[in-house]
DNA sequence: AAGTTATTCAATTATTCATTTGAATGTTCC
DNA sequence: GGAACATTCAAATGAATAATTGAATAACTT
């Protein structure tokens, strides 16, 4: 990264730069990144939720980490990787509004998969912190139940998706219910919400996902279900 | 790109943000920017301010214009080039954003040779418009001359760089001056307000730079000198 | 100390990227 | 129409990157 010492100091910076973009240029990465929003994990855990082989999401890591983008903690025989900085979601941010606005293939994609838009309209952070204060509303996290322990919305139910079907009795029908994933990209809420109404219940997603809304100074809760 | 249709729309979002991120990861491309967004510029003049063929830097742009980054405009034999959005800068912002955070090298770099930091304190963009409300103060546009006819702070004078020293003249000694540049990593500011100092002119520089100004949606004048 | 497990390293292969060169478009000006 | 110019294209080169494999570390367990 930094071998020639023979450049002026702003091609030095625009070369560190671009180290952090290239770094960011691999679908693998930004994958990895999304799970490492959610909390610390180890590399093996990453490996299975990205599908990828262990040695593969090593290397990916360590790249990452020669960016500064992720740091590490050894516990054991683990090697726990987190996001370096709040600082790094905000990028990753800022990229997806480049892509909404200017690329047709992304535009597409989220209309179509996502916002079924007028239909589900999400719910704010703020609004539901309000309804929260109020105990106006159900809160339901669909991630597994691990993403949930690393961190979750104060008064959270907790069913994964694949679990909501059997667990419906859980749910109280005269309440309506916020629901909420992993992030922006994230179907898992979508489908919950889907399934509920399809049930009969009161549903609407929340804008965004749990990363969002810590990142946006919101309170959360840590641990077990 | 957009070749495997058999994938998950996230993966296919993933593969789009990528695309992105890796058309940022060239040094070349985040120079190519940089110019850009000083405002509209041919392919010749990109090529020519930052040093590259013309070849080159047709090659780069046409990527940074395949990600959706920038846009083109045909007039007569020349083709201009725009950024596509103003989002881009936010990005680039970010990237910096989280390279001063977590990269040593760029810290390292960004200490030594800007801010000499606690001795050239900034002029903040709010500060700056309030002072030429109240005309307590005179701006300095240290850029070349065609990138001050492409947008410029309301009053400023345009001295590039180079030519400081020969019109001191044409600054009065007892108000204060304010002098920019092109963004928060180009020295031209730097160097004038150094120079200027040292000649027993009260100066300082406006923090980043006329983009910068811009996206903050303060006023701007376009036009000669 | 030997075995187990999590992670990384090193070496290999296939692929993609950056740059240069010279030719090809498309536009203006005469 | 033909010369002059700005830009792009196509092809070729060398360099960098991604994924896989099997071996090497490093920590825990017994």
């Amino acid at each position: 990264m930094t071998k020639m010492s023979s450049q002026s100091p702003k091609q030095t910076l625009f070369a560190e730069f671009a180290a952090i973009a290239k770094t960011l240029g691999h679908a693998h990465r930004l994958e990895l990144l999304e799970q490492l929003a959610q909390g610390e994990r180890s590399v093996e855990t990453l490996a299975d939720r990205t599908g990828l082989t262990v040695a593969n999401a090593s290397q990916h890591l360590q790249h990452l980490r020669r960016a500064g983008l992720v740091a590490t903690r050894r516990e054991g025989k683990f090697i726990h990787y987190r996001l370096a900085d709040e600082t790094v979601l905000d990028v990753l941010a800022t990229i997806r509004q480049v892509a909404e606005r200017n690329v047709a293939a992304v535009d597409r994609v989220v209309r179509s998969y996502f916002h079924a838009r007028d239909d589900l309209e999400a719910v704010s952070r703020k609004e539901l912190r309000r309804r929260l204060r109020e105990g106006s509303v159900a809160v339901l996290d669909v991630r597994p139940e691990d993403e949930f322990a690393l961190g979750h919305v104060p008064g959270a139910l907790n069913i994964p998706l694949r679990a909501l079907e059997a667990r419906l009795a859980q749910l109280d029908p005269a309440q309506e219910i916020v629901a909420y994933c992993r992030g922006p990209y994230c179907v898992l809420s979508y489908e919950a919400v889907a399934a509920l109404r399809a049930k009969g219940f009161k549903a609407r997603r929340l804008e965004d996902g749990l990363p969002e809304w810590r990142a946006a100074g919101m309170p959360i809760v840590v641990g077990g279900a």
